[in-house]
Parts: C-alpha cells; structure tokens; sequence
RNA sequence: GGGCCGGUAGUUCAGCCUGGUAUGAAUACCCGGUUUGCACCCGGGAGGUCGCGGGUUCGAAUCCCGCCCGGUCCA
C-alpha cells in the first residue's frame, strides 16, 4: 500500500489534519481538529438524518445535472449511459458501477476511452445487499452512480490522486455548497475484479456520499499484489444516497420513491406511522445488515421504547413499510433490466428479473395490493421517461411480460401447495426440513409461504433459522475445470503480429499469395490471410494451400487474439515460405448467405414480436443458421410465418448492405446499442454491417452485397431453448432449395404410397388411424369369443386332486396375452382351478400360470409353480401368487401332466422352491 | 452452465423403492335408471404408443444409460 497517495495537495491548501479514529483505528482526513471518529459507520449514527448538513436544494435531476455539468466545465467529456445488460462482458450479467462500462477493453488498453477524462451517471443493479433492502434504510438494487474517471494508460497521463480529490472537494464545496468542514476523507484500501488500489471514503454526517479509488495493481491468484503501468481513477457517487443525507429523509425510499411509497400505502390501506419511529429506526438500523438480526432487533427495541411502545407494536408498523419499500426499489430495478432487453427466464440474466418479479408479487400479496405489477414498473418506467426516454419503447410488451410472469408464479405455486397438502394429506401431521427443502428447490414455494397457507388447516410448519444455508449446502459441488486447445494455441502464438485480415478489404478474393510466418504442428500462421476464422457464430472458411512441396488442405482456421492460424492437413509449407491460397467459395457463399439472412430476421423478428427482441446467440454452418432471440411467449405458427414473409420481401426488395468502419462513439450515437446484438466487438473503431433501412449491427462477418444474393431464406424449426429464449433455424439460398426439395420428396413418397394426392394426406391418415383403431377392438373382441369357446373345452378336461382342479394346456403359436385373458377368465368362474397353459414357438416355449382364489387358499403359488416347471425345461420364470410367467423353456423337456401334478402339489406343501 | 423434481386415460394423479394382467383411482365424457326439469344419486360404457431411444431380463411403466419436454433452485 503506497500511504503517500492520501497525502494530496488539496489537503495541504485547505489545511486538513491527518486523524484515527478511535473507534475502527482506521486513518481519515478533516478540517475539524476536534474529531475522534472517523464518521462512518459503524462508527457513528447517521447524523443528516431529520438533521441535514446546510447546502443547496436539489432533486434527483438537478443533482445529477450538477455532477456532470460540473465535470463537463473542467474538462471532462460527458459519455451516455450503458445499458444495464453487460453484453460487451461475458463474465457479469448486469452493470454493477460505472467502470463495468469500460472492463475489460478500456481498462486492460485495448481500446481507448470515449473521452478521457470522462464523466458519466450510470444505472447499476446489484443483488448482494438484496436481503436488506427495505429493512436497512439504505439498501437499493437499482441506483445511479455518478463518476469521473481518468484513465492514465499508454504513458498518457491525465491526473491522479491530487486532480481526483480535489475535483470531488470543490464539487461539494463550489457545487453542493456545503460547509467542507462537513467532509470527512477516510483512507482506505479497495480491491475487486482483479485489480485494487488505495482509495478515499468521502463521509458527510455519517452517510457515505462519495468513494474515490486510485486502481493501480493487479491482485494475483495468491492475493498478491502487483503494480500495473496502467493508472486508473475510479469513483462513485451514489446518486440517490447524495441526494438523502443532502435532504435528510428518514431513509432512502422516502427519499427516491416518496410518490410511489404514499401512493402503495394508501392503495393497501397501511395506517401511517409516526416520522419519529421512521426517523429513529433508520439513525441506527444503518448501522448493521440484516444479516445480524438480533442486533436490528435490539434497535427496534431500543427504538421502542423511546417512543413508549413494544417491540412486537413496532415490528407490527415497520413490516408493511419494509414490504413496500421492497417494492418500490425492486420495480425500479426492474424497470431498468426490462427496458433494457432483459427477458425473465430461467436462467442468466432473466433469471434474476425473475427473482425480482417474484419478491415483488410475495410482497404484494402479503400487503393485500391489488393492483398490478405491470403498473408499478410502468409507473417507474414513466418516472425514467424524461431523461431515458429509450426505455419506454417496450411498455406495452413489458406489461404483457409481467401479467404473464405473475400467471405462472401463482401457477407453480398453486402446484407446490397441492404436493404439500398430499404430503400433509397422506398422514403426516408436519412437514420434515426435507419436505420443506424439496418444495422451496424444487418446485420453488418458500417455506415461510407455506407456513402461512398450512397454518389455518391446522398444520405447524416449523421452518429451522438456518434453511436457505441448508438449501445453499446442498449446491455445493466441486467447479468442474476445462482445458482448451486454444490455451495452448495462445501461448505459442505469443509476440506474432496480428494478421492482415484480406477478406476485410475485398470480400471477393478467393485466391491469394500469403507468406508463411510459423509452422507449428498442423496450425499455420501467415502474414495475411482471406481465410474467416470462426467467430461471430459464422464457422470457418476451407480451402486449399499450395506451396513448394505440393498441396494441403485447410480444414480450420481460428483467430487467437488477433493472430489468425490455419489448419492444415496433408502437407505443410515451411517457414519464410510464399504460399499460394483458395478458400472453397461455395462453403464461403453460403456462410455468408446464411450469415446476411440472419441479420435480415434479426429485424424481421423485431418488427413482429417487438422491440423487446435481442439476439442471444447465434450459429452460421454452411448447411444451415440459428438465431436466438428474446422472447417471452411461445413463437406462433402465424408469427413465424409473418417473419418468414417479411424477412424474404426485403430479399426480394434487394436492398443495399453496407459494411463500413466507423468510430464506436459515432456508431454508438447513431444506431444505439442496438448494434451489439452479437455480443463482444472491441476496438475503437468498429465494423458496422447495415442493410439499408432494416437493420445494423456491429459485426466481423463476411456478408452479401445486397440482400437479394441471399436468395430464399425459408425457416425450419423453432424451438424455445428455454424460458425467455426462442431458437429459429433456418436455410437460404441453395440450402433452401434444397431443403424444400428433400421435404417435398418425402411427402411425394407418402402420398404414393397411401395413393392419395398430397393435399389430402391429412385426411388420409386420419382415416387410416380411426381403421387401426377399430381393427384393434374387433381383435379384442374375436379374442375374447375365442377364449369363451376354448374355456367350456379346458373346463371338460380338468385334472382334479385333494379339491383342486388342475388345467394342463399345450398351446402353438398363440400370444401370451390371448392366454393370459384366457386363463384369467377361467379361474375367475373355476376359483379352485389352477391353469398351466405352455405356448409352444419353433421349439421354444412359454409358460403362463394363473392360481384361482380358492386354489390360492389352499396354497397354491404360482410364481413358484411357474418358476419351478420352467426350472426342470431349462427356462426362466417368476411372478405373484396370481399370476406367473416365464420364457425359455425347451419344448421338447415339457413334462407330462402326470409330473407336472407332482410338481405342482409339491408346492403346495410350501416345499421351498 | 450446474443441481433437484416431474412426464401414466381429456384433466388431476396412484402404481416405480421391492420388475410379473394398467381387473388403476378420482373427475370430466357417453348411454340408461331416478326426476315435471336441473343438480344429486344409482347402474353401465367408452377412453392408455406409461415422453422418446437404447440396454439389462424369460419378462420393463417399474432397474441402468442417453436424449427430449415441462417445472424449480442456484451461478
């Protein structure tokens, strides 16, 4: 840790004293040489609270405009929000902070910030203090973070730890008009992402308002620490948190959301609670998580009996405004991820809209709201409207989203519950922990939910303190790691150049002459290449290499980092080498065909569904595509037919597709994010592929001159790969003839076959089908005529001993279940009979064996007479008391009846077998 | 991406652990009886590729493996 980075210059003019708190031992800076604490929590109670320092007024948006405005005067350039969907990132779902914005490009210097310095106000959503939002005071999932961010990369030096702190004290002081005595520099260290670095906690009465790091290392796997050349300063300023220690509300919800949270109260008819409990609850709940319960419920305690009440009187009071609070800050959260393209699902991101979704409607329903949820986040979404305007786009599919949402959560519940009354039902008068932790894993019902549904059938559930760790144990497993080859590839390709990419310039050159830069195994790297490696889901060009020693084919190409290398089988060329290249142009064609006729139903499918529709992934061979896209309903028959004809009109309109590089910023400005459909596309300068007045993404692929070369593009199959994400596959061009041709080839055969024209197949079948079926029922009905006709004959012939009448029956080629039918009928009506019937096949038999209820009485088993008849053939049988069966018996071995009496009163005697 | 639960009659499910006829249950449906009529009730009837594909076995809804579909929890 490098201390001298807190000794800034600002500190120096303005005459801050270096102090310890007394407290947390920890070091912090102020004008006050009378303070002893370090002013943060725990330290101390919340100050600002009915109690805020002197300063300007401002709302939510003149805060904001003030931040940046000020920012933008000295020299800082003002860069838009990111969407809250991380899509440029791989490793996060959604934007925790404002860095997000620029990991990993900007930070690791591949690509150069929009500006330098920079300031922005960024949307984030974070889930780790989900648990206590609502119960704390202070706790949100949806917030802005205001920032200034120098980026000192490159040898460029912008400004550091002197330029940083003192930017954020005149910004209080010139901007906020606070007394700066108010401030409070706490020195700290902050690490997270990999890198870390030294950093302020700007503290004002008690309430965080600012962090302001110094990242300058790199964590290694060990934790320790290396310093990197690149210098980064990264801070925060909590918008909404500003914005209540500058008001001094009892807490952040009334701060944020004082409309809303009036407006749930009344609707779910809540009495309203005296500001003083608020007010004192939240001086002191800041203090803690929720996570220590006890220690919050000493401070209700505590707060209780100041104003001259019970604790269980103020949980009774707090409980409905934890809930609507919880409600207030999760619609926010939710605006933000649904009108950013976040469809909820069952896993990633929607997932977590998922969650949030449902928080909510438990909320909901505890508070007895009836109104929608699908108006509260619509609400929000009108609240953003005038300075995100973007977000409304996808109201009125975000309200259909929620209403279906709120169906299947009461569905899975509905469900849920009725396992647990059968559970309940089938005799137990409680539930087991393991009862509770199947129905919350597996069929998602919470206990507490279940508690409360069971308790008026008079059924105590008892949910243990520790359940969701019980839940989280059982999740637990070892992480699986993978190595790929391409690791390996990576390291041995280090310090190549990258390559020249030739298809970038001229998408038309097949051939090309190419020098040879490494050989290594099968892998080939050149100074520059036509070849497309894979990537952006469209698969690999093949073709052929000549060089001195003949010829190689190139069966995969791939791009590491940059460096392009070839795959080639047959023979390899030598280093320094001048090869000459072909790419298989019809493989390429119909890459690229298919890799067009994607982007032509990104924007088909937009238009029908909405505009809620993003691209999730997506897969280009040369026989067919796929395109995932967002959705929150099953695709229909009609829908799909609508994309269908719509993407192939602008096939036939031939419409212009234009690729060009243009500067990120500029094409970020013009097309918004709508461009990284295709997830990651670094660099500064980026390739846009655009068909006129259709679509436009950012894209590396190799694409067709204009649409109408795509030739027919006809969809195949769709599928929902899960909740929230419909897969389309298709065909175009010759694939698509193709297709069609086989597709029709096999209806052709069909219709032959039946003698029936094509367009009547449907008819057809169904005919044929209602003929099978009653076929089957006129052979049940035969086969129930012959077993009476056979019975009365058996019936003539039965063997009878000690009261029990035996039926001996040599059968050929009859089925097993005619026999059985048979045999059943007749110990029916003959209860003391026991029927042996063998079913005698190309010299292998079976044997069926049927006890009447009285034979059953008398002893008789016939799993074991079966089992032991078929023993003495040399075959195999078993079954119950009733009924035994059994196969591999040999025909000729079968014993006389004579014998099979002995054997079968043998039995009788409970002669174990 | 991983874990767990489920897929059997139109519907809701039992049967699966411990393989041996799905005489499956309830409900809805059809016919008849009862009734002025309806509901109820009584009697009868029809309704099943046990999700799909392999394997083990004399024999698989049941055991094993793979896949598909739905649900759910977690990253």
């Amino acid at each position: 840790m490098d201390e001298s980075l807190f000794e800034v210059e600002v500190f120096r003019r303005e005459g801050f004293v270096r102090k310890t708190c007394k407290r947390c031992g920890r070091r912090f800076w102020t004008l006050n040489p009378d303070q002893e604490l370090c002013g943060d929590q725990p330290c101390v109670e919340y100050g600002f609270i009915g109690n805020p320092p002197k300063a300007n007024s401002f709302d939510k948006r003149s805060l904001r405009e003030a931040f940046l405005g000020f920012f933008e005067r000295n020299g800082h350039g003002r860069v838009r929000r990111y969407p809250v969907v991380a899509r440029w990132r791989e490793d996060v779902y959604l934007v925790g902070a404002s860095i997000y914005d620029f990991q990993p490009w900007v930070t690791s210097g591949v690509v150069p910030p929009p500006a330098n310095p920079l300031t922005i106000s960024q949307p984030s959503i974070r889930f780790t203090d989900l648990e206590n939002v609502g119960r704390t005071g202070r706790h949100l999932t949806g917030f802005e973070m205001m920032a200034h961010h120098a980026f000192n990369i490159g040898g460029r030096r912008v400004y550091w730890n002197d330029e940083t702190v003192d930017y954020c004290f005149r910004f209080y002081r010139d901007v906020v008009g606070l007394n700066p005595e108010e401030l409070t520099f706490i020195e700290d260290f902050w690490s997270g992402g990999g890198n870390a670095g030294e950093d302020f906690e700007v503290v004002v009465r008690g309430g965080e308002v600012a962090t302001l790091v110094f990242m300058h290392y790199k964590v290694g796997e060990d934790g320790s620490l290396r310093p990197m050349e690149n210098m980064i300063v990264d801070t925060g300023y909590g918008l909404e948190r500003n914005l209540w220690i500058l008001q001094g509300k009892p807490n952040i919800y009334e701060t944020v959301y004082g409309e809303l949270v009036e407006k749930l109260r009344a609707e779910a008819g809540v009495e309203k609670v005296d500001e003083r409990i608020l007010l004192e609850v939240s001086k002191v709940a800041g203090m803690m998580d929720v996570k220590e319960e006890k220690a919050l419920e000493e401070v209700k305690s505590r707060v209780a009996s100041k104003v001259g009440l019970t604790l269980e009187d103020v949980e009774k009071l707090l409980r409905p405004y934890e809930l609507i609070y919880r409600i207030a800050d999760h619609s926010y959260t939710l605006a933000w991820m649904l009108g950013d393209g976040v469809v909820p699902s069952n896993t990633g991101a929607g997932y977590l809209a998922r969650l949030l979704i449902r928080r909510c409607l438990r909320a909901m329903d505890e508070l007895g709201l009836k109104i929608d949820l699908g108006w509260i986040v619509s609400y929000q979404l009108k609240e953003l409207a005038p300075d995100f305007p973007e977000l409304l786009e996808a109201e009125d599919n975000i309200v259909e989203m929620l209403e279906l949402e709120a169906k299947r959560y009461r569905e899975s519940l509905d469900r849920a519950l009725k396992i647990a009354v059968r559970i309940v039902k089938s005799g137990k008068k409680s539930l087991t922990v393991d009862d509770l932790i199947m129905l919350y894993d597996s069929h998602g019902l919470p206990p507490e939910l279940l508690k409360d549904r069971l308790s008026p059938l008079g059924v105590k559930v008892s949910v243990p303190r520790n359940f969701y760790e019980l839940v989280a144990k059982i999740h637990e497993r070892p992480e699986r790691r993978r190595v790929e080859e391409e690791h390996i590839l990576r390291k041995v390709l280090e310090n190549l150049p990258k390559t020249r990419r030739i298809y970038l310039e001229d998408g038309k050159i097949r051939r090309f002459k190419a020098r040879v830069l490494r050989v290594l195994g099968d892998w080939v790297v050149l100074d520059g290449t036509a070849f497309y490696p894979t990537s952006g889901g469209q698969l690999h060009d093949t073709g052929v290499l000549r060089c001195g020693g003949g010829a190689g084919k190139i069966v995969d190409v791939r791009d590491v980092d940059g460096v392009i290398v070839h795959k080639v089988k047959g023979v390899k060329p030598s280093v320094g080498e001048q090869v000459e290249c072909e790419i298989d142009w019809d493989r390429r064609m119909a890459l690229t065909r298919h890799h067009t006729a994607t982007h032509i139903l990104m924007g088909a499918a937009r238009r029908v569904l909405g505009p809620h529709v993003w691209q999730t992934g997506a897969e280009k061979t040369a026989e067919k595509a796929r395109l995932d896209i967002t959705h929150y309903k099953s695709i229909t028959r009609e829908e799909l037919e609508q994309i269908e004809l719509l993407a192939n009109k602008v096939v036939v309109e031939n419409r212009p597709v234009k690729t060009f590089m243009i500067p990120r910023d500029e094409a970020e400005k013009r097309y918004g994010f709508r461009l990284y459909q295709g997830g990651v596309y670094p660099g500064r300068v980026i390739r846009v592929v655009e068909i006129e007045g259709w679509d436009a993404e950012a894209c590396g692929g190799t694409h067709c001159e204009r649409t109408g070369e795509v030739g027919l593009i006809k969809i195949i199959g769709v599928d929902r790969i899960q909740d929230g994400v419909e897969r389309l596959e298709y065909v175009a061009g010759e694939q698509a003839l193709r297709y069609l041709q086989t597709r029709l080839r096999a209806l052709e055969e069909a219709s032959n076959l039946l003698r029936s024209p094509a367009d009547k197949l449907k008819e057809s079948v169904t005919k044929l089908l209602e003929e099978l079926k009653a076929e089957r029922r006129r052979v049940e009905n035969l086969r129930r005529r012959l077993v009476e006709a056979r019975i009365s004959s058996v019936v003539e012939n039965l063997l009878e001993v000690d009261g029990v009448k035996l039926a001996i029956q040599r059968r050929v080629d009859e089925e097993t279940d005619t026999v059985i039918a048979e045999a059943n009928t007749l110990v029916n009506r003959f209860p003391e009979t026991v029927a042996i019937y063998f079913l005698v096949r190309r010299g292998k038999a079976r044997i069926v064996v049927m006890v009447g209820d009285k034979a059953k009485e008398a002893g008789l088993n016939a799993g074991i007479i079966a089992r032991r008849l078929a023993t003495i053939c040399g075959g195999k049988a078993g079954g119950s008391i009733r009924l035994g069966q059994g196969g591999g018996l040999d025909a000729s071995r079968i014993p006389s009846e004579k014998e099979i009496l002995e054997e079968v009163l043998k039995t009788k005697a409970g002669t174990p077998s």
